[in-house]
DNA sequence: CTTAGTGCACTATATACATAATACACTAAT
DNA sequence: ATTAGTGTATTATGTATATAGTGCACTAAG
């Protein structure tokens, strides 16, 4: 994983894996990688992964239980929001940034369809 | 203008700078405040303010000339081609962000169309 | 020449981030 | 009891960011 310098690598490696689980590649109730094997896959510290797994417990995501290891909630309804929440704050990102540049959402919409166009003629 | 603590405050409001120069707000040729005045007007650091300034000629988008201030370009089509590939960064990204969470832009416009549903029915 | 506005350079401080290394405590399995 | 795997805590170092304050040099205008 190439690491975007602007923002923190916790925040990133985060993000990665609440997308992984809200796209049921870490069903609920999984086990996590254990914060040095996590380092070691993301190539970062443990320090950090341990910081990321925190992060991860005070959103609801995962529960973390000491000598076991850190696991994804068993809540669906939590997962499910989740998701809503950030497909909510992508979009809403992507239609700020369109309005800060003086575009539309109808706009926004061609530019859009004719990224998709583009895609399916590939 | 409130800060994304996520991101530096030189990368936001230069963001910002370029936002209003690629939307016609800031003229090709028009005078940027000086720093001292940039840093008053967004309540940060004259120092920020000034790499805030090095940053937007290192990217051409500006021009300073010492002891006289910073100015916007008068290069039309850099302004141009700057406006486009802020529009398919921000489009990128945005699909980028729904690709992590396992989902196309077409299917993205349906979680949309929901939304605007739900909030009709408040 | 003097002044105001400006870019630029420098030192210093505080905070967050990321790393490194070490140690300790808990759990499950042997 | 021992072991391996795990979370947790601590101290330390280096870097980037952002702040604060000061001073100097250049430019245009009076």
């Amino acid at each position: 994983m190439d690491f975007d310098p602007m923002k923190p690598i916790w925040v990133q490696v985060a993000n990665r894996l609440k997308q992984q689980i809200v796209t049921g590649d870490l069903p609920p109730g999984s086990k996590l990688p254990g914060g040095r094997d996590l380092a070691l896959a993301y190539g970062i510290n443990p320090n950090t992964a341990a910081r990321i797994y925190q992060e991860l417990e005070r959103e609801g995501v995962c529960t973390t239980r000491r000598g076991m290891g850190t696991y994804v909630t068993e809540d669906d309804e939590r997962i499910r929001s989740l998701k809503e929440s950030m497909i909510r704050d992508a979009l809403e990102r992507f239609l700020a940034d369109l309005a800060g540049l003086g575009i539309s959402g109808k706009e926004a919409l061609i530019w859009l369809k004719k990224e998709e166009e583009s895609n399916d003629h590939q």
